[in-house]
DNA sequence: TGCACTGGATACACTATTGTATCGAAAAAT
DNA sequence: ATTTTTCGATACAATAGTGTATCCAGTGCA
C-alpha cells in the first residue's frame, strides 16, 4: 500500500518538501532560534540550521530576517485570535466563563513560555522601529478589541461604559504579560493560582 | 581665581577622565546603544561611541558586553531601590500615600520608557541566561519586598497576610510592567490615568 | 520521454565585529 | 626632575555573518 506508483526506477532519495513546508518549518525555526539567541543574536544560518535547511532555502524564501520574523508574528497573532474566538464562543454556554477564559489565556506550557520570550522580543524590536510598531500596535488593537467582546459577554453592561471597559482590558493585558513575565523567571510559580484568577472576580464584582 | 598652581608651562591639553566617570559614561552609552539596537545589535564600537570613548576604555574597564550589561543593570536596580525607599519615607507623612506611589512609579518621562526598553532586553537575556536569571530573580525578590513594605505602610492589616501580599505585589509589578509596555508603543495612553490608580483603590477596598 | 522551470544547496566576495598586542601620554611616586 | 605606573588609543589578526551568483536535483508539463 506504500508508494504505489510506478516503481521500475530507483526510489525516489529526496522528495523534495513543498515550498508551504519549508516556510513553514523555516519560521519554526526561527521561533526556536529567536528565543535561543535574540533577534540579532541568531544569524540566519542558525535559523536555517534549526529548520534543517540551507541559507539558500531561506532566501528564496524570504527577503531578509525581518520578513521571517514579521511571517512568524502573524502566525502567531493568528493563532491568538483563533484561541480568543474560541472562548468567546464557548464562554456563551459555559457556566463559568471567567475561569475559563483565564485558564485559555494562561497555558503556561513549553511553547507558551518560549512565544512569550518572542513576544517581549518583538516588542522590543516595536519600540525601537517604527515599521514594526505600527505593525504590532494594529495587532494589538485587534487583540484588545476581541478580548472586550468576551469581557462584554460576561458582564453585558459594560458595553453602555467603552471607557472603562477599555481600561479594563488593558489591565488584563498587562497583568496577562506580566504574569508571564513573572513565570518565566520562576515557573515555581505555575503552581499558584493565575493572577488573572484575582482580576476577574474583581471585574465581576464593578458596581 | 582659575587654576593657581603653578602655570609655567604651556596648559594641559587632555585632562584624562578620572576612571569613575569612564565608567559612567561607558554606562550611559551603554543604556543608549542598548535601546537603540538591543543587547547583541549593539556592537562594542558602538557603545563606545556613543560614550565617546574607544574600544581601548572599553576593554580596560570591562571584561566584555555582559559584564557591562550587569554594571548598567546594577545601577539601574539600585536607583530603583534609592526610589521605592523614598516613597515608603514619604508615604509615612503623606496624607494620600497611594496617589504617591503612582506618581513616583510612573514617570512616563523619556529616561525611563527609554529604560524599560532595557529593562525588557534584560528579562529577555535572563531568561535564557542562567546566570542573569539568578541575578535577575534577586533584584525583583529586592523590589518585591520593599514593595512590600510599602503597601503594609498602607494597610497595615497585610502584614497578617502574606500570601495575599505577595500576590498584591506580583500584580502592582505586572500591571506597572505592562503599562509601561503599552506606554511605550502608544504614548497617547501617557494622557490617561495610570492604570495602577485603579489598582490602588482596589487595594484599599479590600476586605 | 524529454525539456524547461522551480527552488534549495554551495561557493564566493565583502563587511562587521571581536579580542589582543602594542604604543604613548598623563598621573603618580620617589 | 626623573622614573614608574596607569590606562585610553591604535593596529592587527582571526572569525563570523551577509547577500549574491551559480549550480544542480526534482518536478510538472507537453
Amino acid at each position: 500500500m506504500i508508494a504505489s506508483g510506478r516503481n521500475v526506477t530507483a526510489p525516489k532519495r529526496t522528495p523534495r518538501p513543498k515550498r508551504e513546508e519549508v516556510r513553514a518549518r523555516l519560521i519554526a525555526g526561527a521561533m526556536q532560534a529567536f528565543a535561543d539567541k535574540g533577534f540579532a543574536g541568531a544569524s540566519i544560518d542558525y535559523i536555517c540550521a534549526q529548520a534543517g535547511f540551507s541559507r539558500g532555502a531561506f532566501y528564496s524564501n524570504f527577503e531578509d530576517k525581518d520578513a521571517l520574523f514579521f511571517a512568524l508574528y502573524d502566525q502567531r497573532t493568528d493563532r491568538l485570535y483563533a484561541r480568543l474566538a474560541r472562548v468567546a464562543q464557548m464562554a456563551q454556554q459555559s457556566d463559568n466563563p471567567l475561569r475559563l477564559l483565564v485558564e485559555q489565556l494562561r497555558e503556561p506550557d513549553a511553547d507558551e513560555l518560549r512565544w512569550d520570550i518572542l513576544n517581549k522580543e518583538f516588542i522590543v524590536h516595536a519600540l525601537r522601529t517604527p515599521a514594526a510598531r505600527d505593525r504590532l500596535l494594529a495587532s494589538r488593537a485587534g487583540s484588545k478589541e476581541r478580548l472586550g467582546g468576551i469581557l462584554t459577554s460576561f458582564r453585558p453592561d459594560l458595553a453602555q461604559r467603552p471607557e472603562l471597559l477599555d481600561r479594563l482590558c488593558r489591565m488584563v493585558i498587562a497583568i496577562h504579560e506580566g504574569e508571564l513575565t513573572q513565570l518565566g523567571l520562576d515557573p515555581d510559580l505555575a503552581k499558584q493560582e493565575s493572577l488573572l484568577t484575582d482580576m476577574a472576580r474583581w471585574i465581576m464584582s464593578l458596581p
